[in-house]
DNA sequence: GCGGCCTGCGTACGACGTACGCACCGTCTG
DNA sequence: CAGACGGTGCGTACGTCGTACGCAGGCCGC
């Protein structure tokens, strides 16, 4: 994160001297003030200017420390995950995984609602680490790497699915409007989903492996 | 750009020489066109003035038209839609029917990836008439009605994850990368992924309706 | 001291959404 | 035929946005 440890120790001190009770202007103090500004007053409402005014410094100086607003708005929403790790190692059970995974990934999105917005995979940004992750826990399940794979794309993808219904409402509008109607997703109807969707998982896996050969290799192997 | 009379009077000749099939503005004519911009150079680039150049007009007359530009970008998600409505009568058969909800959902942000961020669930705006479609289409599953929607919702969300997870990448960059990578869903993800979910459905819906009293009538009629 | 850094930030530019108000046109009324 | 009126086009202007540029001032090794 930072290039050199003794010159961000000099900055300090400096700003202990120049701005007195500043704690000075850091990566780290840009993405927090914009996280806070976001959960407080929504996203739209999140501006350059605004983080400046809320770490009263100047507009430009942020980006001494950011390259632009897209980059910030990666740098939160990559907080916002960092929150809530997918622990290591991951349940033994697959179904406990996956209910494990899917919650964090919940409460990631019911803390900070801007998150599904900001990216529109928030976890799943550019690397595969929670794909690993995920397909890692469903060993227990199926052997076939494959069909992990998609199982776990399968699962993120209700995960957000739901959660863009469940939060919809105050996405853009900062305020909070609780709104019940059928058309929000409820907890309950989150859980009960993904029950649903861990049963069907089990019921083809098993299938799967019950008859491995009939029709895959008489059909010349694997799509 | 025109400060006098004259100038003005000339360019209302030119305006009914030139122009002369043109139908004027319309809301039909700027939603359509703020439609093929959007699909040609994405949503970030979607700006008044950009619609008022594409339709050489001046960027206040489409306020005469369109309230502002959230009731435009809302009037053009609609539109998305409505290009893939849901047949009426449903599918008898209760799976062909969420199949197809599905297939129409895919094609419709596929199509228009921008749908996907222009309305957080594009067909889901206020009114309740597809869930509706849902859940009667449910009605060979189950006879629950708070149980079919709550599968509605479940498919819904599934399909609205797959789809961000699908086009996730041209969403801002109006580019079109193909980027094939092991997050990247597929069209067989998709296809795969929501067969296992119906799965689960099914095993679901059976086993409480071979149980449906002990809990819910011994708990005191449902919750 | 002095020339290179790194940091903070004031100014300025172009693009945005849109409030406001004027000019025009067709129609309706007297 | 005149004059009023509602609907339409749109030029101007304002406030806000992201951010390019360049300057000022403190630190470093020489």
């Amino acid at each position: 994160m930072y290039a050199s440890r003794w010159l961000d120790f000099a900055m300090a001190i400096d700003k202990q001297r120049g701005r007195a009770s500043s704690p000075g202007l850091s990566r780290g103090a840009i993405v927090a003030a914009a996280m806070r500004i976001a959960d407080a007053e929504g996203v739209a409402a999140l501006s350059m200017r605004r983080i400046a005014t809320e770490l009263d410094s100047g507009v430009m100086s942020l980006y001494r420390h950011v390259a632009n607003k897209d980059a910030l708005l990666t740098a939160i929403t990559r907080a916002a995950c960092d929150e809530r790790p997918y622990p290591e190692p991951a349940p033994a059970d697959w179904r406990e995984a996956m209910r494990l995974a899917a919650r964090l990934d919940w409460e990631v999105y019911c803390a900070h609602p801007w998150a599904l917005v900001t990216s529109s995979s928030a976890r799943h940004f550019s690397d595969t680490t929670c794909l690993d992750w995920m397909v890692g826990a469903l060993a227990g399940l199926t052997e076939d790497a494959e069909l992990a794979r998609s199982f776990s794309i399968a699962v993120w993808s209700y995960v957000q699915g739901v959660c863009i219904q469940h939060v919809a409402q105050q996405l853009l509008s900062g305020g909070d409007k609780p709104e019940q109607s059928p058309l929000r997703a409820t907890e309950e109807d989150f859980e009960a989903g993904l029950e649903t969707l861990l049963d069907g998982m089990e019921q083809r896996a098993s299938r799967t492996a019950s008859r491995p050969a009939p029709r895959t290799f008489a059909a010349g192997g694997r799509r």
